[in-house]
RNA sequence: GGAGAGGUGGCCGAGUGGUCGAAGGCGCUCGCCUGCUAAGCGAGAGUGUCGCUUAAUAGGCGACACCACGGGUUCGAAUCCCGUCCUCUCCGCCA
């Protein structure tokens, strides 16, 4: 959310950046009418106000010389109250209205983010491809796994419907291990402090963290107690400082979280429906930093060299991408993909989105700090990114760790946390 | 889920209708003092919004709102009434 006040400073700024973002800036015009009528409507309403606590005031203090001068106060207050009793909820209805327009306008573009329709403009800023590459044709993950039997799509989808799938054996005990590699990996080796977070969270929380009023049709709910399924760790990590102050000393924080994410994936029905690179539930380890403003632009260049050392660990290649402004999320003013290089499906997989949002989502949620004891609170950055995602880490690991003879092995450093080598034809049933 | 108690400023804690944005204590900030981080003395500190002033989203002045949240009673509510949420204790249930 933005501060009113600077897009009344400058609305033609704003304008640019829905425009490049492909939304369309006729809604700043809306705004800006609106919040002044509202700003004409509080000073009206506290006027009224003032004069009504005068009245009161002259009554506690005695200021009448008669009974019938001060029935005659009560009575102008009473007049001055149904004024003000008229005016408040056209107020409320105004500021309302402004609020959701608010709510719905994206985060600004940073200055060094390329502008640019939708994906086909991003730019790949970095390639590494010293990963393993099979000397043979691998098979796609979904066709090694069945083989293998170590994925379970029909029954799956007899659990739940489509996009769903039951993972077995090594294979589940592979993605575990990941968990944990990648929790001791930014815990030991880039100072972030492991946290477990709740998987159901309120609605406010959404909204903190920018995904609703907008995307309430991509989420899981339980409306009766308005409570939500987390569709990425980015969310509870968002609002744990919610309507606070920090003390400037305690920043920048760094957190990782594991959480499963729920999806509906409405908006890309149809698409990547084969294997398990997009499901309704996935696992992620999640990197988050709250930082001071000046830092957040560093941060974000340290926080993907954190996501990336997991895929150098893994000796897997990957590439990062610079999103560019029409393929930005709503939150974010800046955003790098990391992509797996998965050699079966012969595709570059997201495994990982980095974002700056600035103080978008600490306006949201208002997380504060403050520079010195006395000083004037201010927001705090807030970054997130993937360290990394499950499911297309575990494809990327199947494809490219794939043996001629059909068994898959298991990277080095994550030996140690699987208990086995390889995995092989796993049990039927 | 049932019964009871309670939610006040960074923290503790007073306040049951009027000058209370809120005593007191701790902590904090700035001075002073003491020849060395303590003690003492003095002063100052909440948040947000609106308006005026200003180059200023710096500072100043004024107003309004905020004592869990939302409503109500009243000229006037932290204080009374209703609803919601949360916390604690006991019981029940359960991984």
């Amino acid at each position: 959310m933005h501060d009113i006040n600077l897009i009344t400073q400058n609305p033609q700024k704003f304008k640019y950046y829905l425009e490049i973002r492909n939304e369309d800036p006729s809604i700043i015009d809306r705004l800006l009418e609106i919040n002044s009528q509202r700003k004409e409507l509080i000073t009206k309403i506290n006027n009224l106000r003032n004069q009504k606590n005068n009245i009161s005031d002259k009554i506690a203090r005695k200021q009448y010389s008669s009974e019938e001068e001060r029935q005659l106060l009560v009575k102008d207050s009473n007049l001055l109250d149904r004024e003000i009793k008229d005016l408040e909820p056209i107020l409320s209805e105004v500021e309302q209205s402004m609020k959701n327009i608010l709510l719905n306008i994206p985060n600004i573009v940073a200055e060094d983010v390329p502008v640019g329709k939708d994906s086909n403009d991003n730019q790949i800023i970095y390639t590494e491809e010293e990963g393993l590459t099979p000397n043979f044709d691998p098979l796609p993950h979904w066709e090694i796994a069945e083989k293998l039997n170590i994925i379970d799509f029909e029954r799956g989808v007899k659990l739940s419907g489509s996009r769903f799938y039951i993972m077995k054996g090594k294979l589940a005990k592979l993605q575990r291990a990941l968990i944990n590699f990648f929790l001791d990996f930014h815990t030991q080796k880039h100072n972030y402090k492991e946290l477990y977070l709740p998987f159901i969270v309120k609605g406010y929380c959404l909204e903190g963290a920018g995904q609703l009023p907008k995307f309430e049709d991509n989420l899981y709910k339980d409306l009766e107690d308005d409570m939500w399924l987390v569709p990425t760790a980015e969310v509870p990590l968002t609002n744990i400082y919610r309507d606070e102050i920090l003390p400037a000393d305690v920043l920048p924080l760094y957190y990782v979280a594991y959480t499963p994410c729920f999806r509906k994936e409405k908006i890309a029905a149809g698409r990547d429906v084969r294997g398990i690179k997009r499901g309704h539930q996935f696992d992620k380890v999640e990197l988050y930093k709250f930082t001071l403003p000046e830092n957040s632009d560093y941060e974000l260049e340290k926080l993907v060299q954190d996501a990336c050392d997991i895929l150098r660990a893994l000796k897997l290649s990957f590439r990062i991408v610079k999103l560019c402004s029409g393929d930005l999320g709503f939150s974010s003013a800046k955003t790098y993909d990391i992509e797996v290089w998965a050699a079966g499906c012969k595709e570059w997989l997201e495994v990982s989105s980095c974002s700056n949002v600035l103080d978008f989502q600490a306006r949201r949620a208002n997380i504060r700090f403050r520079r010195t004891p006395q000083s004037k609170p201010e927001y705090v950055h807030t970054l997130n990114g993937s360290g990394l995602a499950l499911p297309r880490v575990v494809i990327a690991i199947l494809e490219n760790y794939q043996q001629k003879d059909g068994t898959i092995r298991i990277p080095e450093v994550l030996q140690p946390y699987t208990g086995f080598d390889q995995i092989e034809i796993n049990w039927k049933y």
